[in-house]
DNA sequence: TTAATCTTATTTGTCAGACAAAATAATGCA
DNA sequence: TGCATTATTTTGTCTGACAAATAAGATTAA
């Protein structure tokens, strides 16, 4: 009956140990600045070689948990939270699923971030999208050139004034990229369809609805600006 | 002229191996379930010692992108994208600040998934939240038995079928419970407040929304739902 | 011939020790 | 006292070793 384990989940000295020191900050409750014993201290203290416990460190430095300096020890540093997604969010690493589930996310967020935006907007955020608008030209169906399709969002992101929101549109941004690229000749169609109809949402009118105030109109139209994706994504199913 | 250097960005070996690393799978298009060459190999490949490999590739274990068994050698993994996070989202390791942004990003990603809920819902899903809803006990203004406040917000972004959005929810829920509790005397003013005036949106409320399919109605609901973290968030800048 | 068992070889996991480089602390000198 | 030099500490990197696990091959039994 022991023949459950599925993953043959080999738990390593190593994710012990970073379990360990993960549990001896917060018990401790050391923050952000404060210094941590050097290596040999941790390590004997925790009973594993040095190898060990740097394998474990390592992973919290990536995480932007640790900052070391030689001679003057390790400080713990806020932690990015998004900082390990950095890493894997590549379209040459994740599958199609999961990019999926990333462009099905920011647009989710997207939408959920209006009520922020009109919340906080100021008269110079208007005429900063004013400008972006008067650069970007359009290349093609509901194709924007491309730093101007950047611009335009992430300022709609930046508006809200949450970091980590901010932060995790440029991250997923890549992946943006490559479903356009990737799925042009699935996408191409639905553009063109909608053009016909006259479906489509600029960003000049995004922008419109902006400086008009009008909350709900701005809500239903970023929600038709994203509506060839979510068309794509549902004949994914 | 060359004291610019804010933050000593001491990029170390590991640092390089991990970058060499990511860059190699991704020109030789790996994907998950390919093996990648042992640990000897890959060091006299890169140059180093095998210890600043192991660092590098210890790394990318807990992202879960690879996984490793004695002697099958090492085969790459779909990273869990949101690995990283569950490692430092712990209010004992972030700062208030991030903390705030946390939850501003939960709430406009509920805002968000909206549309997606009603594009998904089932009379299935319905039965199962109104089980949740009977559950569940008004245990104080506004505040629901634990479980129950989990499991039906749990439940709605389950409806989404977004993967990612759900682990997100999960990662993301100690939080929630950190801020209820340690702003406690800060949140209940708001509530008994906003009680008096007739503005408290509960699960049943939305319960009946989502009942009648009207999505206009169900999203103003959420919002008002989340209103006193609305409150909270902006008394606090 | 086939099945079960034993042996071997490979690869990861862990340990120990060493040295270089950098930066701080301590010391000596003007 | 202020500056230059030296000593010391701590991280970063390397080398080499062995244990444990296990896949693959060899051997034996049915």
């Amino acid at each position: 009956m022991d023949t459950l384990k599925i993953h043959t989940q080999t738990v390593t000295l190593v994710d012990q140990v970073e379990d360990k020191f993960l549990n001896y900050i917060k018990e401790k409750n050391l923050h952000a600045g404060d210094s941590i014993p050097n290596e040999l201290e941790l390590a004997s203290a925790l009973g594993v070689a040095r190898s060990v416990l740097r394998e474990a460190l390592s992973r919290l430095k990536m995480m932007g948990m640790i900052e070391t300096r030689t001679r003057r020890g390790m400080i713990l540093t806020e932690p990015t939270i998004l900082g390990g997604m950095k890493r894997v969010i590549d379209p040459r690493i994740l599958s199609d699923d999961s990019i999926f589930d990333i462009l099905g996310f920011r647009i989710a967020l997207e939408i959920g971030i209006c009520s922020d935006i009109f919340r906080n907007i100021t008269p110079e955020d208007i005429t900063e999208l004013e400008e972006i608008v008067k650069i970007g030209t359009v290349v093609g169906n509901n194709e924007y050139a491309p730093v101007s399709e950047y611009t335009f969002h992430a300022k709609l992101y930046e508006i809200t004034g949450n970091k980590t929101i901010s932060e995790f549109q440029g991250i997923i941004h890549p992946i943006m990229d490559f479903v356009k690229s990737k799925f042009k000749g699935l996408l191409e169609p639905i553009n063109i369809e909608m053009k016909k109809k006259g479906e489509i949402v600029t960003h000049t009118d995004l922008l419109n609805l902006l400086k008009k105030g009008d909350e709900a109109g701005f809500r239903k139209a970023i929600e038709q600006h994203f509506e060839v994706y979510r068309r794509f994504l549902d004949s994914r199913k």
